[in-house]
DNA sequence: GCAATTCCCGTAGGGTATACGACAATTGCT
DNA sequence: AGCAATTGTCGTATACCCTACGGGAATTGC
């Protein structure tokens, strides 16, 4: 086994990538330069996958817009998976979030806010991170850096240490699910070149046809009170899961509050 | 084009297998007979999922576990995708919640928890569905009847329409990703052999090298306080991860409720 | 000059979905 | 009985995907 330098084993190699420390203290001298570097790889598979889908950011199609044969990649990166799990922090780090010593709003809530928008911005601008695994994630600066600011919050407000964690966690879930759904709606959006409204229109006869007003009774009084009067499948359009966001996340916070 | 029979269009196409209702009125009467049946061919690809995997559900696999060719499924399904989505709405449907005459627990939270339970079960049976999409979902009569279910509770609770509605879409979202996270992290554990804890001891060298106190405060606040004494790596813990869960939850209804 | 080292990348093998078209089976009509 | 119409089956081919392997190119130290 072909072992790396500190630990041995591919999580170690992993961990070396993720916090770009591949070669800690001895440059290599001798043979070929690298014509590429890792973060140039990490930067175009990101930005194929924004523009194109995550399908798009493949290992033939990175090394076409890099200039290279595919196989060239993997003296950069292992494999693909490896490759995913630095585009995920990449990203994640783009995130503005004030570390230990720097400004941040005043309020608790405020604070919660920023995370929320900022990650909102961020799944916005890289849609394709809705459908990656966030369990076993890479545990790079990206995400560390983000788990330490909701912790410190949840500090702020004053919750004792076990619970602040529970409840850093509850936010990080709800707010990373909210804002992944909204980028893939969104991106759906761009992609199909059909707005949502239409999308709900093109399945009008499910209501026709299919729907049973005895067995869905509550949705059936919901849409009546409707008070726009408008589009009766309103369910799914943008405006209201952004309302939805809202609230849930609002409510959330009043609940964690109170549990002081 | 091929016009099928209601609206015509490719959506109108899965609508009518989602609510398999594909011949309405006049049955085949020409013509060779299929050796196959849609749920046959769903269950088929459910299960190779369940057990193996959501990549081990390709048209090659389904098609040899039946005994047929590759090409005799796009008989019964336009394609993989269709196919996926048919798969989503069967496991949905699974969630044993009482439709509007039925019986229900008397409690609104135990209403809710009745959700919970039944959504943690079925991604628990079914670990491939924390990785699909659920914007713009298969509108089938699985994802009906949790709409309905969640909606109806929260008018139990007395929350008026628009506000119902609201809540039904926030404690969707946060239980169906927390329910989602949970089932991937169980299927990872099953599927690589490795636990949690053994992963994350995997990666011992991020705090040794990597990690630095001063960037990272509260976290290490937090450790230290860790009353178990245990593993300091516990955030990714198996029972931290069903603590939050609980609490989050728990505070998200507790904030529903004071908002009435 | 030459060995050692490192990078580049063509080829090949095994995986995926699915378009196309030949063929089989079943029914209805002549 | 025979033939046309209809529908189901599925082999072949195409176009992707990832990546193991190994030969060749470039660079450095001796």
């Amino acid at each position: 086994m072909t072992v790396q330098h500190s630990g041995g084993g591919p999580a170690a190699r992993t961990l070396a990538l993720l916090w770009r420390k591949t070669q800690p203290a001895q440059e290599k001298l001798r043979g070929r330069k690298p014509t590429l570097q890792l973060d140039t790889v990490v930067d175009t598979a990101v930005a194929l996958a924004d523009e194109r889908g995550i399908a798009a950011a493949s290992m033939g199609n990175v090394a076409k817009a890099l200039g290279v044969g595919t196989m060239t990649l993997y003296t950069y990166v292992p494999s693909k998976e490896e490759l995913l799990d630095l585009m995920i922090d990449q990203v994640l780090l783009e995130r503005r979030l004030p570390g230990p010593g720097e400004d941040r709003p005043a309020d608790w809530r405020a604070q919660v806010e920023l995370y929320s928008d900022e990650t909102r911005a961020t799944y916005s601008r890289h849609p394709w991170l809705s459908g990656v695994s966030t369990i076993r994630p890479p545990v790079g600066p990206g995400m560390l850096a983000a788990r330490e600011y909701l912790l410190s919050t949840m500090f702020a407000l004053g919750l004792p240490p076990a619970r602040a964690n529970l409840a850093a966690l509850a936010i990080a879930t709800y707010v990373d699910s909210a804002a992944g759904g909204e980028a893939e709606s969104d991106l759906i959006e761009r992609s199909t070149g059909q707005t949502h409204d239409a999308w709900w229109h093109e399945r009008g006869d499910l209501w026709e046809n299919y729907f049973d007003v005895d067995r869905y009774p509550t949705m059936t009084a919901v849409w009546n009170d409707g008070e726009g009067g408008g589009t009766s499948y309103g369910n799914g359009t943008r405006e209201v899961t952004a309302q939805a966001y809202r609230f849930g996340l609002d409510r959330l916070l009043d609940g964690i509050a109170a549990s002081k």
